[in-house]
DNA sequence: TAAATTTAAGTAAACGTTTACGCATCCTAT
DNA sequence: ATAGGATGCGTAAACGTTTACTTAAATTTA
């Protein structure tokens, strides 16, 4: 196996103690005997067991980091922001895939609970009462990242879905466009669903719009496919629109898709505003204009608030992240 | 704090051997004990400490997963099947993004040390002879994932390369291409730069063709902003080509916005083939032909055979992946 | 029925740290 | 010169499990 501190005691003929103190920089020790232990902890490639070291601090230095789904640009970025503060604190994060199923849910929660993470982050879940349950139980600090929960008192950090949907629809009446339509994205969904539409709504009354309900597609998720077949459906009840809002940027893109398929062109023929700015808004053609959340300073943000809450051991407060318009080509001004 | 083994020994009035043995279905208790014991864990929601677990066991049942970019659609992808993979084996996995920084990397070779981590998976980095003494005096296993290296004995999993590329090109060439370009990305890589070259080459010599300087062109990465640089140098230097092999698909989509910019078509005007089989792959106009990695099987396998060396302790053999060409559309046949 | 075996448990050491407590030794101040 | 406080360090318990060794009781075997 690998050295431990009784080696190192042995070798410089000091006690565990002494040798443990060294390591930890706390003092009381002779610069002779503090040097004759670093040069044996360097001799020998010492590095101190954290499962010892857990048993007694009752800290791991680990955080859970659950997705729905781990690889799509979405969670990705969030993930680069989470890991970065993560190691700037010398923290590790552990990632699950959760696959939006409750039973692999609680047998990541189980298996964080057994070692012993010193936070949870959860990502764009619904959080239910089994979860929070457990959640509770482990007595550890959560946060919330791009989700909410009315029932349960969890911090989180997202944007503010509803208002950046009223900007990104204001973009669209900004540009000149009057009649636009929508692809939402799954209605049900109590974060990304409803307050997205909400946002567009409020936005068209402000300008003295009304919303017909053939302007709205809902679909099943909001995925390039659903944007994809979404399309072609919001033109045949609304043919007459001049822009659409896409609850995302996938969505979005599935669109752009569909119109190229039916000969019109993005944007002079039909504008389209997304939502996300993830990495493949950039690369479409048209380039995607789209509302940005900024996923990677999310992740970061979050932790950040975890650490905060494993030190102070208390509440914090939530944080609305400030979105943006990332202005690209795919929206024309008109008259 | 929580209960411990001790607790459930006490109330149930049997020893902690004894619980310790219900726990892990060891046998050599009566059913009435086993009852009493797993009814007294459910009463209190006791779980077991595994820090207590790990300093008996030496496992922590925990892996590390290091990339140098996690955010990007190749990472996730085999975060996914490494994920996965894991999760069926009970254990977790630890992300680490080494931003390609030797510094960082051997920071948390490090932080992977003291946490007795049972494996890592080493993905699409040079492996260094200081990484690998670090790896080495870890004593655990190690396998490679899109990489290898030719001075260390480490099995590793990906596609091979050169192969690949020849198949891409040999795709163009069977569509009737004759004058081909290639934007190679960076040269200097081992793994993905050169590889990629000479299967390009050898596939167009193959068919008696030679290959012209003038028909490749060398990135500095594998970027999309590549992509849109390298199609118009390209072009300069062979203005007669009418397919391009990119060396990687955010080259292509790159090659493509570059091309739609020129106002030439694709693949009407100009083939593209791409390289990775990325999800953004079938988003693009036109949906991008590539020859695809399998890069959440590639995590998948690459996990299996890091348990399977854990288990047995043993090397493995490396294992190449089968590639393919995911036919869509940005390759047009020709006469 | 006595011996042998099996079953159901308990005792205590070990894993590798940290840390409360204790004890010399040395220095400083009176 | 001596009380008092630093300073430098050691001893041993504790953290929560697992497991080698025992042991007593129950069961089987001869």
């Amino acid at each position: 196996m690998s050295y431990t501190i009784k080696d190192i005691a042995r070798i410089t003929n000091v006690s565990t103690a002494t040798v443990s103190r060294v390591i930890n920089g706390q003092g009381g020790y002779s610069k002779a005997t503090e040097e004759k232990v670093l040069h044996a902890i360097e001799e020998l490639g010492y590095r101190p067991n954290a499962f010892a070291r857990g048993l007694i601090s009752k800290k791991s230095d680990t955080v859970g980091l659950l997705f729905p789904e781990v690889s799509s640009q979405f969670s990705s970025k969030i993930l680069r922001g989470v890991e970065d503060a993560a190691h700037l604190l010398d923290s590790s994060v552990i990632v699950c895939n959760t696959a939006s199923h409750g039973q692999r849910t609680m047998k990541y929660l189980q298996l964080l609970a057994e070692k012993r993470v010193d936070g949870i982050l959860f990502v764009s879940e619904v959080m239910t009462e089994e979860y929070y349950r457990k959640l509770e139980s482990m007595k550890i600090p959560v946060v919330l990242i791009s989700t909410e929960s009315y029932q349960y008192p969890l911090p989180f950090v997202k944007v503010d879905d509803r208002h950046a949907a009223f900007t990104a629809t204001d973009y669209l009446l900004k540009m000149g466009h009057r009649k636009i339509g929508m692809i939402s994205g799954n209605k049900e969904d109590a974060i990304a669903g409803q307050p997205r539409i909400d946002g567009f709504i409020q936005a068209m009354n402000n300008k003295g719009l009304t919303v017909q309900d053939a302007n709205i597609v809902y679909s099943h998720g909001f995925s390039f496919h659903d944007g994809l077949i979404g399309l072609p459906k919001l033109l045949a009840q609304a043919p007459d629109i001049t822009a659409v809002f896409a609850a995302s940027d996938a969505v979005a893109l599935g669109a752009i898709s569909a119109a190229y398929k039916l000969g019109i062109k993005v944007p002079e023929d039909l504008s389209i505003i997304g939502f996300d700015d993830l990495p493949m808004a950039e690369m479409s053609i048209p380039p995607l204009t789209t509302v940005a959340q900024p996923l990677e300073e999310m992740g970061r943000v979050a932790a950040e608030l975890l650490f905060s809450m494993m030190k102070d051991g208390g509440k914090t407060e939530s944080r609305i992240i400030p979105h943006y318009v990332a202005e690209r080509e795919s929206v024309k001004k008109i008259l």
